[in-house]
DNA sequence: CGTCAGTTTTATGTATACAAATCGAATTGT
DNA sequence: ACAATTCGATTTGTATACATAAAACTGACG
């Protein structure tokens, strides 16, 4: 049973399924698993050096949550998604996000506040040395900390899962160092919107982020 | 308390895990299940006469769902929500439910228009005659017919995974006619705000409707 | 009389075995 | 030669058995 190979510690806290589950959830998220592979039970079995138990209840799981879908006696595949429903993905992500920057900006603390600038900071350092890689993560830190802003939990959770499904289409459109730097200065308007203490401004800044970071992205895949 | 006669094997097309899942779904949402409530694995073994593993894993897609909650080997319960968090979901579902009139007012199509009116028309059979139960169903079609009229299954998913949610404590509200009553007028002017064709008027509309109806229910708690 | 430690019991997490269904390929019939 | 059908192999769905950790109970000691 002890396999090592991939398998790690005795996993602590979490048990074998949530270990599972989020190394798939991380693998899918970064790309390693695309849309529409195949995960075999038996292959995951052999990875993680456990029996087919806790990787069909992980992937059970992640089919609940429409990361993986599954037809009937067919096991489980990646979801993969047409323009159209990426489209409507997007659409939907950009609803929330607006109404998680409204709610963000009625509500700012200056811890909140310290944060989101921190954020954007590393975004603008990122961007300038051209770290394509670090970018993607001072970005995802950014929103986090305006959803964290909210004080809303399930608000939070929503722009979360949004932002992880969509993770691999967004990603591509970050080609350049330009790319990059215009992101960022978009996000600089969005911040001011936020911090104006007008909520409507910051919902429609945030919303038009959002539609021209589509836009972009929508055109490059 | 074990419920027989649930069913037995020729459960055919859908899994017996998919059909575990949506009794329990429906149990909860019903109320039938109540929050904070353990559920036994044996038990549910013998409810519905299958072995643990299909049960194990219906749970475990409910946990996945925030549906159930489960700490480390103890088990699955339903998941309980301070007022905190009560009012947490029901600001988030209020984003999303103004998302969608938004949305919707901008894409109505003929047969949206009808299947709204219908729906409404229900309603307010159901609250004349003061049939809770009726009033509940024709509500809950109401407010998927608008859901559907964005469009965007993305948008209906999440705002009915968050009735759903919502859905037992919400119901509480409704205890006299006057009740039922007073939510179908509240309908009418939603629905004149998502006709008018202008998207801010149907989205702030349906902001104040939900605002109005979870502080009642609030209240009500 | 209360508290704590050791034991028993119960329920969860994991492994393995078995059954059923789907997919592919090969064979046979037209 | 092409199509259809059947047979086999692979894989999923379900059942049962085993291991382990947490809860419950009991008994003794302070």
């Amino acid at each position: 049973m002890p396999k090592i190979g991939e398998t790690l510690l005795p996993v602590g806290r979490g048990s074998i399924v949530q270990h599972i589950e989020a190394t798939l959830m991380a693998d899918i998220a970064a790309g390693v698993l695309q849309p529409g592979e195949r995960l075999d039970e038996v292959k995951l079995t052999e990875r993680f050096g456990v029996s087919r138990t806790p990787v069909r209840e992980a992937l059970s799981r992640l089919t609940a949550q429409s990361i993986l879908v599954s037809g009937t006696r067919r096991g489980a595949r990646v979801a993969e998604y047409t323009r159209e429903q990426l489209a409507q993905m997007f659409e939907a992500m950009q609803e929330i996000e607006a109404a998680c920057a409204r709610i963000a900006s009625q509500r700012l603390t200056l811890l909140n506040r310290a944060e989101i600038v921190a954020a954007q900071a590393a975004c603008v350092a990122a961007a300038e040395s051209g770290d394509r890689v670090a970018y993607l993560k001072a970005n995802e830190t950014f929103h986090q900390a305006i959803y964290g802003a909210t004080g809303n939990p399930f608000m939070a959770k929503m722009a979360s899962d949004f932002r992880r499904r969509t993770g691999p289409f967004r990603a591509i459109r970050f080609k350049t160092k330009a790319d990059l730097i215009a992101s960022a200065q978009g996000h600089q308007e969005l911040i001011n919107g936020i911090f104006s203490e007008d909520s409507r401004v910051a919902a429609d800044g945030m919303h038009a982020h959002m539609t021209a970071s589509f836009v972009k992205t929508l055109a490059a895949i």
